[in-house]
DNA sequence: CTGTTAGCGCATTCAG
DNA sequence: CTGAATGCGCTAACAG
């Protein structure tokens, strides 16, 4: 093992590499900077550049400059794939433009949230993009005071650029579909005059309200959705969870513990509905033991008797990978990040004024087994 | 809809805040960080600054100060779980100890990984944390020579302080139980008689060899523990992936339609794995069409007559919700980003300068068919 | 307690 | 083409 590591080299300032070279700071400035320099000097200056490892101090220049050629992103978590494909799409237009991204995590705590822009207000980035959940007062001061442009992914806001999704018509989407295969459900087992009773209950898991986009559009949508075919959605088959896996499990248990009829569980994210699979799968282990160890553990939507479907929003493909697929609704996420970074650079290149809000549509997918019988 | 957002205030010096105070610019600092100011001027300073809502440049102080407060993170991707249990653990003793974290997301390219490692040297943060992938010429010049301390997490390296995990150990692990499974399975067939030829084959999807703790211990692990019970894998049952679930659905695909008489399918991630459940769910959907219709497409992990498990590595807990559990290794992710952050502090902040090499154990997962059993 | 002064490392005038 | 001088916004050291 070394002794120690790094800062073998003390750390050169352009004026110590000036020195070395034999030239002004401002010749190897110029250097550094594709400016005038005979081409003699410039060798002077290349050799103790490559001799010193010498790097320039972005911080530096950035202080003189006031451009730093990066933007911050401020995200909710980092374990999400939907965040991961706005990212995703926010990075593909910021390096083919020239720029870097540094993201700030906020774990789901939108008091972070202020916390980071003004980090990233205060330090040197162009602009920034915050992937909103909640908007808070403390957030609108933020945006209207902004050293620095922002735009807001992922929710409607009028204080800034905001890129947002059809979440009212995606819920109201799912909610028809829902709806619509309660009642052939309903119709079969008529026809085929089936001894158990099927109630089409349907239940919901939705999250907080303060999250206008996914609490409020989403689920407003979805009851909207059900009740244009006639289909309501009882108050006691609600529950509201965090983003989380688990989360999501607890409520689905409390769910399934209080309803003894749920036939369909909807839930706000794709992320909660892991969570009520896994509490179906564990709730009828307990149940039916017999059952699920003969099917090794895999009948995880066989409740009893009857069958429960696990609905959610956002196309997870792990989700889709391993489960073969619920329905689902996919967001344009990427597209999202892309748009956004392109308002971003406008503004920060372009100056440009003109406040733009845009709404991105939707796709319904269908989950494994309906595709399995077209 | 609003003209135009942000800018609305003059972005504020010290030196305006200072003058429209009366004060000297000393004395605003001196306010703003707990320095003498006396009861009178503080009210004055108080009342200029909630006016004009100046906030100080963190940048230039950090010029000056050359102290952040702020690390900066290399990953390799953003959406991972085991990665975000890295960053949750060095989130957590950071903000104990009043630091901030940025991430730089490479997308799995270690070229850019240098290149945001020299991004961060040369902004204001005031250590790095890389949670390595491979370790090239290029990372192993930065480590030598970095102006700021680095420490890496996740991989085994001499030129830094490090903290990795005992993937050498944990693939013998999962080698050996994968092989005491097989000797199994094989008993029981002959006990019973049956009919079907049990291959007992095993196969394996690997990644990269240059990284050395996933792609070269953990495989090299793997085969020792298959070896130590008389197990081999053969060259023909191995295939290398990203580490995507698409690149581990196409491998595990390539490995079933050329070895029919595959038993267990180990994976080097678990995200590997969940491809790999989605190719055998694909599979047998494609093979035996009737049986998948009948059992709703969630027969997974049946195969024609024999069943394929599979394994991983990381213990996802996505995927053990959704799927009940495969066999896996549970790695302390949490803990390395827990200790790389404070081994990270101490060099900062009490300029520790003995190296450190810290490896951590693991902890074998059953999946979920051998619990019940249990 | 306070104001003045001198840089942090760099890029940009402006004379030469 | 080039170097000396100036200042980005802030804090530390000093003298009041």
């Amino acid at each position: 093992m070394p002794e120690r590591f790094g800062r073998t080299e003390k750390h050169m300032t352009i004026k110590e590499i000036a020195q070395l070279a034999g030239v002004s700071s401002a010749a190897v400035s110029r250097y550094l900077n594709g400016g005038y320099v005979s081409e003699e000097k410039k060798e002077q200056i290349k050799r103790v550049i490559d001799e010193t490892g010498y790097q320039p101090s972005a911080q530096a220049r950035i202080l003189r400059t006031k451009k730093a050629c990066l933007v911050g992103v401020v995200v909710p978590k980092i374990n999400s794939e939907s965040i991961s494909r706005v990212t995703a799409g926010i990075e593909q237009v910021l390096s083919a433009r020239g720029y870097q991204m540094l993201l700030a995590s906020t774990d789901n705590d939108p008091g972070k949230e202020v916390t980071y822009l003004k980090l990233f207000e205060n330090y040197p980035v162009d602009g920034i993009i915050l992937i909103g959940t909640v908007i808070t007062a403390e957030h609108r001061k933020f945006l209207k005071n902004s050293k620095v442009p922002v735009v807001v992914v992922g929710q409607y806001t009028k204080y800034a650029n905001c890129i947002y999704h059809d979440d009212y018509g995606a819920g109201k989407a799912m909610g028809k579909a829902v709806a619509a295969y309660l009642k052939d459900e309903m119709n079969h087992r008529e026809e085929e005059q089936e001894e158990t009773q099927y109630s089409g209950k349907v239940a919901y898991i939705g999250v907080t309200k303060e999250d206008k986009a996914v609490g409020v559009a989403r689920e407003d949508g979805f009851r909207a959705g059900l009740k244009s075919l006639g289909v309501e959605l009882e108050e006691t088959c609600t529950r509201e969870a965090e983003f989380t896996m688990e989360s999501g499990y607890r409520a689905a248990m409390d769910l399934l513990e209080k309803n003894r009829d749920i036939s369909i569980l909807s839930c706000a994210t794709d992320t909660i509905a892991a969570g009520a699979i896994e509490a179906l799968l564990t709730y009828s282990r307990k149940q039916v033991p017999e059952e699920a160890k003969n099917s090794g553990g895999r009948m995880q939507y066989i409740l009893g008797n009857s069958k429960i479907r696990v609905t959610g929003f956002g196309d997870n493909q792990f989700l889709k990978a391993v489960t073969g697929g619920i329905p689902t609704v996919h967001f344009g996420y990427k597209t999202s990040g892309i748009r956004g970074a392109e308002l971003l650079l406008d503004v920060i290149e372009l100056g440009e004024k003109i406040p733009v809000e845009m709404k991105l549509g939707f796709r319904m997918v269908r989950g494994q087994e309906e595709e399995d019988a077209s």
